[in-house]
DNA sequence: GGCCCCATGTAATGGGTTACATGATTGC
DNA sequence: GCAATCATGTAACCCATTACATGGGGCC
């Protein structure tokens, strides 16, 4: 039931469920995505459930948007799911489950896979690394003098730094270590 | 469609579903899960479609075994995924949606939190170093020098402990910088 | 005219969890 | 007698993706 805490997170200034899957797509990136098709039914059912309220304002290009607010319910709602402890579930990682039958595939296979690997995630943390440039040219308190709103933020891209770089670098010794063995 | 092709990667010697979920317990712990009431109807279906057969044998505790082999099919198949290179999926990391919003919460509970993370991920970094020690006593070749059939194996367990210690590093980094924050 | 962006939604399907149902054997 | 482990399954539900449907506005 995360999307739900997410958007009601987000839901502090009003905002349409289209700004939100911008939000998606530019912000959480790294460890999140979500699909209009997901967001319009949960946004309604914030509502429903009292956590949020929308009003209708015409936009300025195509249709009137459907702007959300967290309404005081909705705060504590998003308050309680904070200090309930942190929600550590368990990742499926696709590719690892590829690897670990690895030596089923064909030997130039193996290789190729590992580099494709490296690419994917080379690609990822040039991404990342670009966005924090971006935060750091911002604000000259970046990142550890930043205000709350920005300090608890720019927390989760440090993780994504550290955590595909050390992706990375597995791949790095891997590619190194199958060369070697052949 | 990653579970069945698990399955189908497990299915090398004569399984049962029970035997299966044992692995997902023990071996695939750090990167994937599964539960018996998505196992059971996954063989079914790759039984259906010719991937695997089934034979009933009598179990020495309990009710009949319906022990599962890969079929040559299975095996083609079981390449087939191999070889269309990483799939490389978005992660949803429920705990860094908490800390995106995390100044919403008290000061307290901002420190708890990274806390009770770190704890958590102190214990799994702690399990997967027990499970390095084990397959190290148990094979003189390990790691670099292992048979393909281990070594691939053996690499989806170095990722997880580079990642579990990045993440446990992270959060030292938090708390340090938290505490210095007040 | 065609394409992309803005904006909202529904329907079908897939993947996964929780709860429920059944029943034998082993060990305390 | 009771709990745990062995063993297989079904049903209801939840979360998420893909595909489909609608329509206005701006740009080339």
């Amino acid at each position: 039931m995360s999307l739900r805490h997410i958007l009601l997170g987000l839901l502090d200034q009003p905002q349409s469920g289209y700004d939100l899957k911008q939000v998606f797509e530019q912000v959480f990136r790294h460890f999140w995505s979500a699909e209009l098709a997901q967001i319009y039914p949960t946004l309604r059912r914030l509502e429903e459930d009292g956590l949020s309220r929308s009003k209708q304002v015409p936009s300025d290009k195509g249709p009137d948007k459907k702007l959300y607010k967290r309404t005081a319910q909705g705060t504590r709602e998003l308050k309680r799911w904070l200090e309930s402890g942190p929600t550590a579930g368990k990742d499926r990682l696709h590719y690892l489950a590829q690897v670990f039958f690895l030596d089923a595939a064909s030997r130039d296979q193996r290789l190729r896979f590992f580099k494709d690997l490296r690419s994917h995630f080379v690609a990822e943390l040039e991404e990342l690394r670009a966005v924090e440039r971006g935060w750091s040219a911002e604000d000259p308190h970046y990142p550890d003098a930043l205000p709350d709103e920005a300090f608890y933020k720019q927390l989760t891209l440090r993780l994504g730094l550290k955590k595909v770089a050390a992706i990375v670098d597995w791949c790095e010794e891997c590619i190194a270590v199958i060369e070697k063995r052949e």
